[in-house]
DNA sequence: TTCAATGTTTAGAC
DNA sequence: GGTCTAAACATTGA
């Protein structure tokens, strides 16, 4: 369940890791979820990592990257004489020995380290890319929200330009705002006070002030506790993330509102389990 | 045993 | 064409 504050998080971390490492080799054990020459990347040395929307980017010496997709249930566990690292989904558990059945690629660096690309589900995946590859890949995705270029008169916008679509979808399209996901979703439009039923096209000004200000401030609030923990993640250090004690509605079915006496109702959503309060988000 | 869970893509209906 | 829903991917756990 990687948003994009944990795989900021984990990208953040990983950065501390396995910049300027050599990748030595690589075992591929599940052909699917490596997408690419290995031939292109042995040799290589690590120049940089970063995310972008979902997506953790490997930038190497040689102009190719590799790009991550952890989907739902990836982790990226790095393991050096030191100890262990893990970030992500927390199916392996992280004191499982790597690799082990979720193992899909390992990178073997040259100093003996090693990186595991774990993943119960099998959803996600790494690309070898070159640079075109790699623009045009992120030429599909929304500007990234905690950007300046993420700005009212944006976000005003897409809200005109997507006027029917109900407004926590709008804030999960990942064609338009780059990294948000179904827990984040439900958590901003709280923040807001609006109904994640409300159409783009109803909402006023107030409101749209609200949702851009939860958008920035939710997400930043969630990257400085390293992420939602929500029974499945953890960051690199295989620590639980801390803002599950945070979330206001997501997963809270039945139970009190903590801003009004109003109850948390689930609802559909393009799909996706949806929380609110229906009494004072409106 | 059935259902729901996370993210994304895709097919089909209106 | 825009927008909706459901299904698909794989697996686990309640």
């Amino acid at each position: 369940m990687p948003e994009l504050p944990e795989v900021e998080t984990i990208t953040r971390q990983l950065k501390k890791k396995i910049k300027n490492l050599q990748i030595e080799k690589i075992d591929v054990k599940v052909e699917k979820i490596f997408h690419g020459k290995i031939e292109d990347i042995v040799g290589a040395t690590v120049k940089d990592i970063y995310r972008r929307a979902k997506m953790i980017v490997i930038t190497l010496n040689n102009g190719k990257s590799l790009l991550f997709h952890l989907k739902m249930s990836g982790q990226l566990i790095y393991e050096d004489n030191n100890g262990k690292y893990g970030g992500g989904h927390s199916i392996p558990p992280f004191d499982e020995i790597m690799p082990c059945k979720h193992t899909r690629v390992i990178f073997y660096f040259s100093d003996n380290s090693k990186l595991y690309f774990n993943e119960m589900r099998m959803f996600g995946w790494v690309k070898v890319m070159n640079n075109e590859g790699l623009q045009n890949e992120f030429s599909k995705i929304g500007v990234e929200p905690l950007n300046p270029q993420f700005d009212m008169d944006w976000f005003k916008s897409i809200l005109a330009k997507k006027g029917n679509v109900k407004i926590k979808q709008l804030l999960m399209e990942q064609s338009l705002i780059a990294g948000i996901g179904n827990i984040y979703a439900s958590e901003i439009c709280f923040y807001a006070k609006v109904s994640p039923l409300r159409l783009a096209k109803n909402l006023n000004n107030k409101e749209i002030e609200m949702l851009f200000k939860g958008i920035k401030l939710i997400l930043i609030e969630a990257i400085n506790y390293q992420g939602t923990s929500s029974k499945q993640y953890v960051n690199l250090e295989g620590k639980p993330g801390n803002y599950d004690r945070l979330l206001k509605v997501y997963g809270r079915t039945g139970e009190k509102c903590y801003r009004c006496d109003g109850v948390i109702k689930r609802v559909i959503v393009a799909g996706r389990g949806t929380f609110y309060c229906s009494k004072c988000q409106k």
